[in-house]
DNA sequence: AAAATAGTGTCTCTCAGACAATATGTC
DNA sequence: GACATATTGTCTGAGAGACACTATTTT
């Protein structure tokens, strides 16, 4: 079998459009991102809406072609960098790959075999709009309309590809990493408190518990073997008693485990 | 940027053979499977020995390129397949994607992205011998001297490209899933016994664990709602009283979960 | 003082681990 | 019978969920 590619790649709008299946006998690979905040007390999502076939006008996550010599991780950090302006991510952020899709019809150009990552973060801005996505927003995980528990949904938006499924994983891997790591620290800034970190696990688990016990959640978190660390002070009243702060310590895992309520 | 493919594809080991990293400027996808069952009470992963360089000599996992118009996880289940000189795997078979492993230098030749997966089979025959391997068989994984609490070992072989990690994360998944999932079934041919489901815990889990209680195993497992149907008959005995046969039912999910010993 | 939120203490029930006792096969 | 293995039964301690109560702030 003989192929040969002709595309000149001046960036990756004019890249995708120069696409020629019949240019290549191998797949492409990609990177995409599911970076996960909590905004307004909801676990929410970066998205992009497309400016370009296919899935023109659809929101897709933001992610893009692994340059040659770049490690898949840099690349996936690389892509939420670019997408909401910063020069890297905040420190504390987590990043994971989450999975590898491939399905040969996933993408109706070619084959493109994209590996997935969930980043966690506390703060990222507003995104800013690319050359190739005529706008990006945070949505709500619970306003997509996915299956993940939390009813049905009117105007959910039309997404692209398989990211339908990739969001749903990544929501699905996030729920279950916090009952037994403590990654629910990357989603709040430093110092927090533990009422904060508790509205983590409500927005995270929201579709199947809507609120936990404030004190049974404190003893155990408590519990784990240096993860909160007492800070000086206390955070500003709420209305209420302030909460003490505290900042993460060096654990990683949460044993015995936090587990969420089964149904 | 661009460039040429001029290889014809006749075979894997010719496509090997030229391989020239200028030919191409996006990576390579291939799929690699850590296959894994009980032989002789040992947690054993099937590995191949490199009959070419790089890594001559060197055991590495059964892999190979993705075709063009080929799923992944087919890919993952036809290496395997190939491998044993099988048709297709045995009913029962479980296999999961594991995670993709694309460090730029992973590969001395060119970039090479490789997707691993995880298998889980009973009874797979002995390895045949393809034309890219000089000879396959299957290792207990205590034997490999990979840092997964056997202790040190004589004579660990020596593992091809990043192997030793993916092996790793594979046993490591493997330990994890029993814990949690009905999976410890697909590990045993059917109809089967709980001391024989037992023995497939304690060979996983033997780094933590040397005997687990019968008793309680029995208990627990049995709790599981629809996991073991009892069949008809008993096994045959090995000395003492002949254990009760069972088959998996229709359970995915161990709640509680069957948690390992936590050191 | 009332309301709101954070933090402490206590009770109960489930369940995992330890282990004793019984059942059923082989030698 | 002795022995080996499977199966059943019992006890105990740790921990999760429920919830009553106290502490500290704002209004």
């Amino acid at each position: 079998m003989t192929a040969r590619t002709t595309s000149r790649r001046t960036g990756e709008a004019e890249f995708l459009a120069e696409y020629d299946p019949a240019d290549f006998d191998r797949p492409s690979v990609t990177v995409d991102v599911v970076a996960l905040t909590i905004r307004a007390g909801q676990l929410s999502v970066l998205l992009v809406k497309r400016g370009a076939h296919p899935f023109k006008g659809s929101w897709a996550l933001p992610g893009g072609f692994v340059a040659m010599e770049e490690d898949l991780d840099d690349a996936a950090g690389r892509e939420l960098a670019e997408e909401t302006g910063l020069d890297r991510l905040p420190a504390g952020t987590h990043l994971e790959q989450l999975a590898t899709y491939g399905r040969p019809d996933r993408d109706p150009r070619t084959r493109v075999i994209t590996v997935a990552y969930v980043i966690f973060a506390a703060d990222l801005p507003e995104p800013v709009a690319g050359t190739d996505a005529a706008s990006a927003r945070w949505w709500p995980v619970a306003d997509l309309g996915l299956d993940l528990g939390y009813g049905d949904v009117e105007d959910a938006p039309s997404l692209a590809f398989d990211h339908a499924q990739i969001i749903r994983d990544g929501v699905e891997r996030t729920r279950s990493k916090l009952e037994y790591s403590t990654l629910a620290t990357a989603f709040v800034p430093s110092p927090f408190t533990i009422p904060e970190l508790r509205r983590v696990y409500e927005a995270t688990w929201a579709a199947t518990s809507e609120e936990m016990d404030a004190s049974n959640f404190r003893r155990k978190v408590l519990a784990v073997d240096d993860w909160l660390v007492e800070a000086e002070g206390t955070a500003d009243s709420t209305g209420g008693r302030p909460a003490r702060l505290y900042v993460a310590g060096g654990a990683t895992r949460i044993v015995p485990p936090l587990e969420r309520p089964r149904e």
